[in-house]
DNA sequence: CCGAATCCAAGCGGATACTG
DNA sequence: CAGTATCCGCTTGGATTCGG
């Protein structure tokens, strides 16, 4: 969905329908791991490829190296490359950009933890999730 | 992906971890008119099913009907039928759950505009767009 | 008026292996 | 260390048709 919005907001755009502000928020951590991603930058000055990839759990690097590019495309973060005693690092920030999305995921946690906290999960969704995922058919 | 999100986030749940609250808020409106859909009910009592067929733009009448069956699931909305002149009557309005949902879409709202104003599109993204779309293969 | 049913396309992410 | 290269399958959404 990610790239296709992206464009079709885009697109939008460029013929004058300012009417898709809000899909083109989405669309910007519309991708499976860039809300983490830029949570985790967030927090930090800086991290390496494979610190993201040790620390974002399930991520392959292929999807990483692309959620990082969009992300990069979309100037929300900023890569730096640098040598160091013959040798090429990378690493990745949050660009200023990208710091004014934080508010927004800032608002997404709390809203997240206050659901999961006085709601609990619906029992039916326990069951939904319980007789989906054990027996694989 | 909204749909596997979704059962991801709330199987982690069941199982205790709480590191996806930020995920389980996307999840809501992920899905592509969901967002569209929950700011139109936030601004209005309700909706009939061919309201919101007729103002959201591009939506079919499968698609619309599996997100308003998927935001209803979730408890952001809330499907009424009633009766009037012997035919079933449907209204969809937002819940009140849905309305805490909305601070975060105005936000989105926000930022979306913000940057549409003072960025404008890049020169890139509109040669892309434009090279992308007209000339169909 | 409010959808359900069917069929279909492609996007997006996953698995695995390989590279400078 | 920081990625590419392939291949591949599921989910999501689109087109169209039909029904109560």
């Amino acid at each position: 969905m990610t790239d296709v919005v992206r464009k079709q907001v885009l697109t939008k755009l460029t013929h004058g329908d300012y009417n898709c502000e809000k899909e083109f928020t989405l669309a910007m951590f519309s991708g499976k791991y860039k809300l983490v991603i830029l949570w985790e930058l967030g927090h930090v000055k800086s991290m390496h490829f494979n610190e993201l990839f040790r620390v974002i759990d399930g991520v392959t690097k292929k999807v990483l190296a692309g959620q990082l590019k969009e992300l990069a495309a979309d100037q929300l973060i900023l890569r730096d490359a640098y040598m160091e005693n013959n040798r090429e690092l990378v690493v990745y920030r949050i660009s200023d950009l990208g710091q004014t999305l934080l508010p927004i995921i800032d608002q997404m946690y709390q809203w997240g933890k206050q659901r999961v906290q006085d709601y609990q999960i619906p029992a039916s969704f326990k069951l939904a999730v319980e007789n989906d995922l054990p027996k694989a058919p």
